[in-house]
DNA sequence: AACTATTTATAAGA
DNA sequence: TTCTTATAAATAGTT
């Protein structure tokens, strides 16, 4: 553009590229922030060089981020969609179990029968009725075996207590909050009524989450 | 640039900036893609108007992901990543949970009782031994309620079933698959020692999840 | 990095 | 929006 008309095909020359590629690197951004002042816009570039180093200009007031953001509403896609829809599923579907296996527990204890048939409250009584057997064997076993090196003690009973929160529902793949993580749970199957409570201990078994 | 130098501020008058956006729109991207060109580059410009709008181009041969990507790997950012280490760390919780939770159910179905002390199975016992009597005694209060209107009928033992699947652990934020979902949770009390039987039909409850 | 002849972009007007 | 054109700006080739 300037002594001399170019082709605008790809110039082989290494040095010359080079040289070019800066110079009008320096014009494209310039004219980029005259757009943007002139017309009160933002303007984001990002170039990858032949070299594949890695230049970018942002429009003051306006972030890569917000770029994209906006470029994935206004053009209704999600470019990482597939990666995080599926940890999205995932956690929707093990909150829901999670519900599920707590109800099952609670009624275990006693809990929330409300909902239960008679049907099913017989069919819960008989088959708890054969779980005490089995684990009655066990105990006795488990003592005869342990007749030698172990004593019996008393245990004292302590307060249960269900950690458990429910996390919601998880509707938006960008809307979380960094505060309310699970850190513990545990399963203290005594006194099966104080669910609520904020007691410590446990009496059966306590799992440690990371 | 042209009849008359101008003043690189916002141009005031509405029409004006309009056309000027669209001139100058179509200047940078030629500019850009004569870069491209020339010098064997990608560029990628997305740009938003005073009034909202987004316009973009992209060299050929590149995506806007590719090219945010690369901008996320070399910058050493990730602009999301908060959202879903987030979401990382809920499934690696629930996922504990849930194994904590199903190894609760299956001790109170007589199931893996191998690693109990004896005063948690004593502890265990006596709890059961409790919730069957609220059990027992919702079941009468409900037979006597619903004397009148509902007949007794014999429940068919159905056989017991956990489907629940252990999902793993999710160490990498974009190392999903899609296929092992967990599609629904089937929680059967009855006959407590079938945990790992393949029949169907629920006794207590079904949660079908979405 | 600087120079400058020339091409290209574009502001204003139609 | 598109065309026209005088003029400003960008830049290719050279130093």
């Amino acid at each position: 553009m300037a002594r001399g008309k170019i082709q605008i095909k790809k110039i082989e020359n290494q040095t010359n590229r080079q040289v070019t590629y800066s110079k009008r690197r320096n014009g494209l951004f310039k004219k980029a922030t005259e757009l943007a002042v002139l017309c009160d816009a933002s303007v984001s570039i990002i170039m990858i060089s032949s070299s594949n180093k890695l230049h970018e200009q942002h429009s003051p007031g306006i972030t890569p981020k917000q770029v994209y953001d906006k470029y994935q509403r206004d053009r209704e896609v999600d470019l990482w969609a597939k990666q995080y829809q599926n940890m999205q599923k995932q956690l929707q579907d093990l909150n829901e179990i999670n519900r599920g296996l707590q109800k099952d527990i609670r009624r275990r204890m006693g809990d929330c029968l409300e909902d239960l048939a008679i049907d099913e409250l017989r069919c819960l009584e008989e088959e708890m009725v054969n779980a005490v057997k089995v684990i009655r064997e066990r105990k006795t076993k488990k003592i005869d075996n342990n007749i030698d090196t172990s004593k019996k003690k008393d245990i004292p009973k302590e307060e249960s207590q269900y950690g458990l929160v429910d996390n919601g529902e998880y509707n938006h793949v960008l809307g979380y909050n960094d505060d309310n993580r699970i850190l513990a749970l545990r399963l203290q199957p005594c006194q099966p009524n104080l669910h609520a409570g904020a007691g410590s201990g446990s009496c059966v078994t306590t799992y440690t989450l990371l």
